[in-house]
DNA sequence: ACAGAGCGTGAAGCAAATGTGAAGACACGA
DNA sequence: TCGTGTCTTCACATTTGCTTCACGCTCTGT
């Protein structure tokens, strides 16, 4: 089971990871909250452990954020040393699935990671599939019709994007959120990756596949 | 949502049903095991909750039988007046969601209850009707017959507004509040827009259906 | 029936968003 | 060091969507 931690306190990381990674857990980590919304766009967890008192954004933001852009639907549970309940109501309202007051023991922990993991891994894909389009979780292959879809990293975590949200509408400032987590989008750069990404696509004949919804933003659709 | 409740005390129960209902749920009761076993098998419930001490059979090995059998894949949240780890570790063995300690806020309860159904709620409507034209809420897709109906930002979220409202006539000062919540409508444009839209709905035959109450609003009818 | 307001119709104009393609900037490994 | 692949920027063309305007028709109340 893969959990992801954040946390900006590195001691309690550690004490956290040495203990998860104990139990036979794979762990990695994240410090604040745009290491995580990276780490999410680049792997696949199967529970979520946020702590809610982190610099620049905190957990209950990160969360937000998470949740809004679909960003993975694997359950959260947060971290707190408050024990009050407009904290809690809180952090259920941006989409946590749990929530533990410090100290907290880690048995108990694990115990939460372990019923909330079990819950979601039942339906768990290993890939990811619109129409003609397929993404192999695992060989992090990309493929259309049986061709290998060649495209650049940035435009291959677009296509990743879109394809989880299809058929939805994605928002422009999503995908940039996406694309460029920690700086400022570029001024021009989506436009051009929007445009070789379609490109691409034409090229197996589905580039109509990928359309503009003028001033929202971009979506797949199939026929 | 629709909640199961297993507890033996009379009082508690009333305490717990009054609150829920108060809250908007459906809660249904089981003052022992084999009440709760019973319900399972004819009722669809979104989350169990259950009080570990009770007589005869404790909650524990009524959830126990409940997994195993499969008789509901809803989360379940124990309930229980002692703290002891072995408990819990127990408790989510047997196949629980959650754990909670008497005493709890009732507010707390709910917030529980609510984050886990959430999780595995069957999805809401999906789709907005109004005799042929279907609106598909997740794609954002507007279509008439089979023919998908292409039509401008504005007018499409005044379409949508028509069907949400149909068959009601709706003023034309709520048309424009939405197709202009900040600024002042403008002064000629709802006009043009309505004839654009009955002019994209004429070419799939259903010109008519977009209607003009002079003096009133619009309305879109059926025939 | 009459006046005035409300509405239909279609074209025109404008600003913003997007498409397009090439050229430059940058990092990285051979 | 060079070459390669990737990302970004820029300039220009094109499209899209919104608003305005002019003109004539329809409806409503008196």
């Amino acid at each position: 089971m893969r959990i992801l931690l954040m946390e900006d306190d590195a001691k309690v990381m550690e004490t956290l990871v040495d203990y998860l990674e104990l139990a036979g857990l794979e762990v990695d980590c994240a410090y604040n909250g745009k290491q995580a919304i990276t780490r999410l766009t680049e792997a696949r967890f199967d529970v979520l452990v946020a702590d809610i008192m982190m610099p620049g954004m905190d957990g209950i933001s990160v969360v937000k954020q998470v949740r809004e852009q679909r960003l993975t639907s694997a359950p959260i549970i947060f971290l707190t040393a408050r024990d009050e309940l407009e904290d809690k109501t809180a952090a259920f309202d941006a989409g946590g699935d749990d929530y533990l007051v410090k100290p907290f023991a880690l048995e108990e922990l694990l115990l939460r990671i372990r019923a909330l993991g079990r819950r979601g891994r039942i339906a768990e894909a290993d890939t990811l599939q619109v129409g003609p389009l397929t993404y192999r979780i695992e060989s992090e292959e990309l493929s259309c019709h049986a061709d290998l879809l060649r495209v650049t990293p940035l435009q291959k975590k677009m296509l990743i994007l879109l394809m989880q949200r299809a058929p939805a509408v994605v928002p422009r400032e999503d995908v940039e959120s996406v694309l460029w987590p920690e700086e400022d989008p570029p001024r021009d750069a989506l436009r051009s990756h929007v445009y070789a990404l379609r490109t691409a696509l034409s090229k197996v004949g589905e580039g109509a596949m990928l359309q503009t919804l003028h001033g929202k933003g971009y979506q797949l659709v199939c026929d």
